[in-house]
DNA sequence: AAAATTGTCGGGTACGTACCCGTAAAGATA
DNA sequence: TATCTTTACGGGTACGTACCCGACAATTTT
């Protein structure tokens, strides 16, 4: 069992030609040194061979390393959630690292956009050959994708995305649909004057990516023409003092609200209230597969939570790097990642 | 900006263990002809070092070629759920023929255990080094692992499970917990004194795989002590005239019914029953990504279909393989899969 | 004691690609 | 015409591993 020819590789191309393998390898890296004819010659055998490049010799015998920046928020006290993409990065690299690729992270403070401008800046300064980010700042973000444009180093966009049109590409959720499943879920059993609750807990009530998912989540119940007015409760001071403060009083104003929404991962803050408060026939839909979600998953105190694969978001975006840079093929300009709804019953075989 | 040396190769060993390069390959590829003391050495300096085999040379240098048997299921008039496995193998295919790695295709028939026995014995007198398969037919399945084992050929289930030691691992989903999401899911909404039913339309009713689901399905109803007795529904003759007949009775006879389960991906003949009777009022749920499932499910006569991702599980068997035969790595004993929840508003995102 | 066999090992080439270096011919400049 | 520069290409080695072949010594057989 000896491995078939089926593949030509320089050797061919360059005996048809009938040049040397080295000009064959100077036309393929389109490296100076060739007469328009040669060049021509040989580029109509390579596409008459289809001609693949053998990848492992390839990476074999060059001896330049891939060097990649990854700008990615610092898990904080306030949230975990970053902990998953990074395992995600941190797998690709352990995957690709033996193709000569080497990572370097660069991490951002969540409540500091300059904290952003400077990481940015040090990468711009670091000679890198692609660039992995999250743009949580939109503003901010622009800016250093334009810089990277212009310095022609390919930048892939992950967790949310920024309007843009020179990213290599974006991985990530469809922030619209994902709301509107969560209208789905919330009202699945929700009865007749039986009121909802948008709940936002963040500093930045404004961020861009909780409006979308607001929008998605309200269309739902314009496309399915449901009655009711969806209230929304703003808590900027996520501390829990506050938000036990603020639901209170929301809860004590209307009765009615027997399901709340939860535009992002602080639904354990929600769910550690209503358990205190005894309320346990109140809906709760949150997202993300935190430990601290889970365990109130578990208890009953939320319902589903929603979930776009955090870990494999880091996987991917560095991958799409990888696959330019290193492979040279053409990837998605953008990859929306499934949204993924966990139960109690079901949580136990997530992959993030 | 060059490859750092932080990788030791053989060269390296033998340079410290004073043999040639030849010498320590014997050791690595434990082919005889080294003394029992330098074989020593070397194993010591190679743990030493933590040697980690370059993948890319060995590949290049090695001119053997890996054969690969698969067993599945043809994709049938009755349903193509087998060709989401199968777009799985090939992109492992395509993914690891360049390391010199080859896939054989068998296909039995679902509704013939003899075609099983005849595709395994084509397999065992094919020469491969590894097998996948889904063991559908349990006795004649265990007979095949016996012979795989005694011929030293590691070998791989999927999509359903056989108790057994042998087998290099198993990739598919927790039957059990799968039908106890369905039951989570059908009576979220339900209210009291609304009856369930259990639909099984399939030739073989004691399929192990079907038994499985639904003690997952009874066992949530006694968890959560649900009253009303669960009917079970088994339509045998899988025509559109069979099922319909047989709905309609039990619909008469139980008024109360309003929520199906159907154990398997044959859910879409269920849908187009209600459909076709205008039952909008019974909430469905069944199994499997498929074309004619999803037309039901935009529809709204399918509530929530269940899904273990079949394409990802054809393509981890083989990728099982290819990592004990080709990385010698070890690999998890049991892969079980997520159980995805897909919905009207989640499926245009769903993975496969 | 000579010959044959076996056990141990090293030399060397190949895998497909990258890239350095050298060279011959053509063209430019004096 | 002599010298220098540029263009266009080939030779050859290296990457890390696999494995063939042959050398040499130790051991057994005749």
């Amino acid at each position: 069992m000896t491995k078939e020819n089926t593949f030509f590789g320089v050797k061919e191309i360059a005996r048809r030609a009938n040049v040397s393998i080295a000009t064959v390898d100077r036309v393929i890296h389109n490296r100076s040194g060739v007469s328009e004819k040669t060049k021509k010659k040989i580029n109509d055998i390579i596409k008459e061979l289809d001609y693949q490049p053998n990848i492992l010799a390839s990476r074999l015998a060059s001896k330049k390393i891939i060097s990649l920046a990854v700008l990615i928020p610092k898990v904080s006290a306030e949230t975990d959630f970053w902990e998953a993409p990074l395992n995600g990065i941190t797998r690709a690299e352990a995957e690709i690292k033996k193709y000569g690729v080497q990572i370097e992270l660069f991490f951002f403070d969540l409540n500091d956009p300059n904290s952003f401008n400077e990481q940015a800046g040090l990468i711009l300064e670091g000679h890198f050959q692609g660039v992995l980010l999250s743009p949580s700042f939109i503003e901010e973000a622009r800016k250093f994708s334009e810089a990277c444009h212009k310095l022609k180093i390919p930048f892939t966009f992950f967790d949310s995305d920024v309007p843009e049109q020179h990213n290599l590409c974006y991985i990530g959720p469809h922030l619209f649909q994902s709301g509107y499943v969560g209208a789905k879920l919330l009202t699945y059993r929700l009865k007749e004057k039986q009121q909802v609750a948008v709940v936002n807990i963040s500093k930045e009530t404004d961020n861009y990516n909780y409006i979308q998912i607001e929008e998605g989540f309200r269309s739902y119940f314009k496309d399915h023409s449901l009655p009711g007015e969806i209230l929304r409760v703003n808590i900027k001071d996520t501390d829990s003092l506050s938000v036990t403060r603020q639901l209170t009083k929301i809860l004590n104003d209307n009765e009615n609200i027997k399901a709340m929404f939860v535009t992002n991962s602080r639904v354990s803050a929600v769910a550690t209230f209503l358990e205190k408060s005894g309320r346990s026939d109140i809906s709760l839909i949150g997202y993300d597969f935190l430990k601290e979600n889970i365990k109130h998953l578990e208890k009953g105190f939320i319902d589903f939570l929603i979930c776009h694969k955090p870990e494999e978001q880091g996987y991917r975006g560095v991958m799409s790097l990888y696959e330019t840079l290193v492979l040279g093929a053409r990837v998605e300009k953008v990859h929306f990642m499934p949204i993924d709804i966990i139960t109690k019953e079901n949580q136990a075989f997530y992959k993030n």
